[in-house]
DNA sequence: AAAAACAATACTATTTTAGTATACTTTGGA
DNA sequence: TCCAAAGTATACTAAAATAGTATTGTTTTT
């Protein structure tokens, strides 16, 4: 029941983009130093965030990464499916092949743990960067 | 954001005793058996369970394990804890000391984890095994 | 063309997961 | 009384996931 350490950097990254706003270029140099996280692993997760349509990169002298959207377009649903691919609180939900219980993902305990999950994937979806963003003015 | 193998096996372990009803005494073979959960791992688990006070165990010729409180007192919330210890979807939340942002788990991310965490725990407290039953007996 | 910045792939150490093995204790019944 | 059936306790282990690191390559600006 727990976040990557990765998709907790990548929460962090995207945030620190997003106080820059929408276009700003930022190397990823300056947000490892700032946000405390190791440089070439921040890169991979850049990377990732990139083919995921949520940070521009741009390569050479000057470079860097931007936000591809708005923070009111981006969630902490698109930054953990894009880090860690497709929630599954059981893998037994999302792949049949894993459920132990033989009965093909439809027993009663696996119902109800799906009906769970497509409440935590709602819950993440309505949390915007924009909001996290007025809640950290806020203080 | 999974549970473990164990919490699924778990899960079934306590609902396969629920359909039996609070009192009655199952061998763990039994369990093993029909829910195809290796035995040595299954006994681990009950022995889990049996510390959380969730289940009973009975030694000797004719022992087992039952229920021991009602199906509409154990949550899966209850389960979760008993074999994974407390939920928690960010390290971070529960010992600061690996809060990698060097700001003691007070940053606009980790305010948000936390209440997102306190929604999929009162979620998961919701869930009793009677319920679960009810839900099964539908089918 | 040199240097700065990201890209891609492969590698590695550590931790967690998912069990297994071995030896022991309790209990009921022949 | 003693033995077999059941759970207890501790230690061990293989495989997978996590959290990086290393190396080499490509793009871009000056």
């Amino acid at each position: 029941m727990n976040l990557t350490q990765a998709t907790d950097y990548a929460f962090r990254a995207v945030l620190y983009l997003a106080r820059k706003g929408k276009g700003e270029v930022v190397e990823a140099q300056e947000i490892a130093g700032r946000e405390n996280i190791p440089l070439r692993f921040l890169l991979k997760i850049l990377r990732q965030l990139g083919q995921a349509g949520i940070v521009k990169s741009y390569r050479g002298v000057g470079g860097g990464f931007s936000l591809a959207k708005a923070p009111e377009e981006i969630t902490l649903l698109d930054v953990v499916e894009a880090v860690e691919g497709p929630v599954k609180i059981n893998r037994c939900l999302i792949d049949p092949q894993y459920c132990t219980s033989q009965r093909g993902g439809r027993c009663a305990i696996h119902r109800e743990l799906s009906l769970i999950q497509n409440d935590i994937i709602a819950r993440l979806g309505t949390v915007s960067f924009k909001k996290i963003l007025e809640r950290e003015q806020a203080f």
